[in-house]
DNA sequence: TTAAACTTTCAAAACTTTTTGAAAGTTTAA
DNA sequence: TTAAACTTTCAAAAAGTTTTGAAAGTTTAA
């Protein structure tokens, strides 16, 4: 395969990845493109290499710096602002796991506390069913959070050298 | 807080915590919906709580059934099928971590191979930050795709336990 | 057989999300 | 100042996804 079809194909599948995990097709797509390139691009550079609007790209790089994974550069002596991926796979993971803690597995637990407060009679199975569920579901949610916690403040190495040999 | 209330926002919820990670949110209120409930119910009393069509949700219960998140139930003597959802938190995470792990990790997994593969010319930046950043990516879901496989077939114990005591 | 009870299908409609692009805003150099 | 270069905004349009509901299909009991 052609490096540029080796592009044209990370782009996309990294696009289609990200929709399928609730992430902006585009803003995955810009990502994997500032991703393989050696140099920062400018907003012109992006728009016309996946052929997206001006607003679009303003609008997706924001997001992405928002979520931390690229950066503006300024060229001295020029007034075009570049933007540039970091590079760093084990950031990557951090920052997007950081973040989707923050926005959605917190909003979630302070619902699943308020739930697991709710009173009742223990044997009324509507009650008991719903009781169970939401505790469990709690616990576990807890664990993640707890999991993400202590994994966002290790080190990298256990990262590189494989989770999995933890679970062994 | 009223019991109705809470099952109200309980499957509220969930629903919103699905469509952020890409599931279809009447698919997870349904999920949410027979988590809760001590009996198996039928599609009209389902269609009837969230206020949903018929075709909508005989399709729903059958991607649940495919996700292997709830089975059908035959009272006897009754032609009406009956759902039920498996009510045990670690066989839910890991029916939707297997089927996830399927579905998305393995064909991503097949991509990033290919494209490991392609070659050039390490002294062309183009095609050095290219083939970085794609076999790091590729290492990386290999890694969680080998923790994936040796969690599910692991012990619950661990799970409720704490995953999280491992990474101290 | 028949028909009632129930389930499935799928094209069209409703809804949601994303994208566009032109206008407004901002910054800089002269 | 001014105006050119560049960035941001946002209402409307397009695209994508989900839902509806009526019709077709299936199963069962008599």
């Amino acid at each position: 395969m052609e490096l540029e079809d080796a592009k044209r194909k990370f782009i996309e599948s990294w696009g289609k990845l990200g929709s399928e995990w609730g992430i902006n097709r585009t803003m995955a797509q810009v990502h994997a493109l500032l991703l393989i390139s050696p140099d920062p691009l400018t907003t012109e550079e992006i728009m016309e290499t996946l052929s997206i609007s001006r607003g679009n790209a303003n609008m997706t790089l924001r997001d992405l710096i928002g979520w931390g994974l690229i950066e503006k550069q300024h060229k001295p002596g020029e007034r075009k602002e570049y933007f540039f991926a970091d590079k760093d796979v084990w950031n990557i993971a951090k920052q997007v796991a950081k973040e989707r803690r923050k926005r959605e597995l917190e909003p979630v637990i302070k619902v699943l506390d308020e739930l697991s407060k709710v009173t009742g009679d223990a044997n009324d199975p509507e009650f008991s069913t719903f009781n169970k569920s939401v505790t469990d579901i709690n616990k576990l949610a807890k664990n993640v959070d707890k999991t993400l916690e202590t994994m966002l403040g290790a080190e990298e190495s256990w990262f590189w050298g494989g989770i999995f040999k933890l679970f062994k």
